[in-house]
DNA sequence: CATGAATGAGTTTTCATTCAT
DNA sequence: TATGAATGAAAACTCATTCAT
């Protein structure tokens, strides 16, 4: 918990600083991707000057780390935390999951760093590393340690956890796509939050052991 | 059948030249993306000079719109002709035009273009436009129309066209953002054509009238 | 009186870099004409780089905008300001207009402009358009308001004013010809001050009403 | 006087080449003047390929001089014989000669290539010696003999032929300057013929020897 | 800490000139 | 002769990054 309340101001402002810079940055890398956002811009968006920023940020990949450091990162830690501390039904669980991942992320401006990701990352291997490190690999293993806990604990059928895991991300990624570069074109009618509802009706209820099981 | 046996050398290569440079063009575009790509590069792939490029192409957004009528216009206008000449059941045309796509465009590098468009159209307003006009339209009204035709003939239930339209478009856009965006990190199997095959048996059948309709 | 002693230096030299910059510019049109002069040389001759000039004019085009601006449109100002607060003879103040004129442009480098726009505004329209605006229509205007004036006050004779300013307009042009396409080559001796001194005897003696005016 | 009647046309044709060359650089290079006129352009204007404008001439410096040679050197070359062979008054010889400079140079195309030399000479110093050689030493002495003639003869008064010499020129350059410059821009009227006539009238009348001399 | 002036490498586009056919 | 495809040097403009104050 961060406790900022008894110091003066300025220092506040200090400390307040990186995450105006932050936010400005996300809003921009997701208006106008990363090569073409210009470190002026965020600077100026933020209220500092360019010089400001390179104090706080190495150059713009770090930028760009930390960004995803702050929006996406997190989502990550705090699944894993739940998962840890969660008694109940790993189909709960996972709907809880996946629920939690459209609040903070699909639902959200950071979705727009996914699709930046998706759309720029061939161009900045570094970039790619990064993320594949950091969120791919780990939100990964995070929905494989999810199947996993299910079919130990005889909750879901005993399917192969590695494509079941690419099943599960199938629908994320969609939605990302569609928000982010069907729905500025076409205006058609797509209600993410049902897509996501019945997809998970039909796949949790298709991971559920055979006969008689309880429904979640 | 083309017959060029009889030109001076240097005749034939002017007819070759504007395809050796969309074929490189198309290359480096699925490559690096629209932004990324320097006209330089694409000459010299094309084993040319920069100055020779823009004999053939006005500038960069023409030779773009040049890649893309090369590449994913002429399937339109094949599959619009198919639809014309076609006299059996909806559901196995329908088919037949889905697994044309992924034959000429999906399992392609042209499907590298439609990616690049997801991700960079944001920024290239004329060419977003561009895309629009001679490709989305007319992709929709494709399977719009192929969805009526089936309505209209009774062989496919009166569903709402519009929200069945984006519901086939949807698995293509999940297969090239798989392509492009997934498996070059990770090397998870998604089987493209069984994932698509899978999609037709189950969005044809659900599209059948209710009750002793013939399956195609 | 400006006062810049009490600022740090690179303070003071961000005020002096338009100048330095705009002088660099002026010498180089004139030397060169707008389309051969190469911005990194302006830059390189006021000892800052190619970049340096974009930060203070967004392109060529301004550049020469503000260059016209500092050279030439203060100099319009001027007169028009002396002539609204002028009490003598017309006859006298048109002398001294175009003395002035003579001593701020016509002897000056910025003459080097006004022969500039006359040999190339045919190519730059947008330059031209400017141009016609801010000085020739002002100038026009400026010694048209004169004549007017001489003979409202019965200094002048009813001429046709159309007429008579483009008479006054000519020996400057003259001048400038001379100045700058003929004397680089032919070392012929042209004394322009001499040269309007005696247009003016001969003008402004012309002018005057006929019988018994005095001469100014 | 040429005669070409009796050969076939594609000879005549081939003969033609230059002179359409010519004409077309002629019209390009008054419109857009030197840099800014494109060998293609000229080419395309004549009805040929541009590799064949260089079987004719070098470069575009020597098209120029080629231009040069074709519209004002030949103006020069029978100014010069008009004098050779003339017998009577000094006075009605420089008229005459002015005012076919004005029939043939000034109220003609070729007067834009004067005012290009103006505007450009100081870009391309080859040109402009060229120029300097062959046309304006060559033109300076003709109309330096022709005062010299008047004076041998008594025609004339015994001025300084050389300031002399600059005074007649100076409204060539003068209407140059307003048909080029300042009419495309200012639609004021100026009388052209009815100018040179005046001045005419004006210089030459100056010229004559003082008491008793008859008016040409 | 904060500023913002300065830099210069990198990219698109133009066009005189060459040369194989 | 005639063609026109090919070349590559040159110039405008952008922006991540540095650094003196």
């Amino acid at each position: 918990m961060q406790c900022t309340e008894n110091k003066p101001r300025w220092e506040r402002r200090k400390e307040a600083r990186p995450h105006e810079l932050l936010a400005a940055a996300l809003d921009l890398f997701v208006e106008r991707g990363f090569a073409s956002t210009r470190l002026e811009d965020v600077a100026r968006r933020a209220g500092v000057s360019k010089g400001t920023l390179y104090l706080y940020f190495e150059n713009k990949e770090e930028l760009f780390k930390a960004v995803v450091r702050n929006s996406i990162v997190p989502v990550l830690g705090d699944a894993e935390d739940s998962i840890a501390g969660f008694d109940g039904h790993s189909a709960e669980l996972m709907r809880s999951v996946m629920k939690s991942w459209w609040a903070r992320i699909g639902d959200t401006k950071a979705s727009g760093i996914v699709k930046l990701v998706m759309a720029e990352a061939g161009n900045f291997p570094e970039l790619a590393q990064f993320y594949q490190d950091e969120v791919v690999t780990r939100g990964t293993r995070l929905i494989r340690s999810l199947l996993e806990r299910g079919i130990e604990r005889a909750e879901f059928r005993p399917v192969d956890v590695v494509q079941a895991t690419q099943v599960m991300v199938a629908p994320m990624l969609t939605l990302i796509t569609w928000k982010h570069s069907v729905a500025p074109c076409d205006r058609g009618e797509l209600n993410p939050a049902a897509f996501l509802d019945t997809f998970l009706d039909m796949a949790l209820y298709g991971l559920l052991p055979a006969a008689g099981a309880a429904r979640p």
